[in-house]
DNA sequence: TGAACATATGCTAATATATTCATATGAATG
DNA sequence: CATTCATATGAATATATTAGCATATGTTCA
């Protein structure tokens, strides 16, 4: 809180900003499809390229963005290499977003 | 479910776009601020952008786009127009973000 | 070791998004 | 009814994001 002092009530910009990436993990069809198809456990890159019909390049791309977000962690065996959900959070968030929509 | 039959689990196409443009309502820092700003209750244009520290036309487009996605609602009083948040789901799920971030 | 398979990644083009500026609209008031 | 204040909006620009291609890396196994 020292570089900038800006802040809403308890809510810095720092964790504003956060924040904002966090939702934007979620903002993409593509991650959105990874992230659902991950709520089964745990799948390699090909299973869920065939589960959510895009290409593997694609789907490798958003991999590593939600691994950068923290929000799948991955494993590998032999030549695959198995992704899963990371955080609690995540099947919760996304939830909450699907009761909202099914109104 | 008849253009595209494409689904995941029980999740359509149509619905996994709709919750990605759910979720980008929150991925951009000028429309949490207001979102977050808004958790105390109604306010008007002029006190969002004193509170966020954003000029008018900015916050002005945003509040457009998130009333679009019918998360604010907005009512005229003289002059000025005041906002608020439309959907009790939006709290419940900045806050479940605010906790995510804050492990 | 080299062929085959699974995944990752750099680069690029297409597209989407946010901010700003200038201006328009709409309401109140002298 | 002209001015002022509050808000909205169109257009232009700047920036970010995505998908796809080509290719690289890493792993297995003959």
């Amino acid at each position: 809180m020292t570089e900038n002092d800006y802040m809403i009530k308890d809510l810095g910009e720092e964790e504003l900003l956060e924040l904002a990436d966090l939702f934007k993990m979620f903002a993409d069809s593509t991650r959105i499809k990874i992230l659902y198809d991950l709520f089964d456990g745990e799948k390699n890159v090909s299973e869920i390229c065939e589960d959510i019909e895009m290409n593997q390049s694609a789907v490798s791309h958003q991999l590593k963005a939600l691994r950068t977000g923290k929000l799948i962690k991955s494993r590998r065996e032999g030549k695959a290499v198995y992704y899963s959900l990371d955080d609690d959070h995540v099947k919760t968030i996304i939830e909450m977003g699907k009761e909202h929509i099914e109104e």
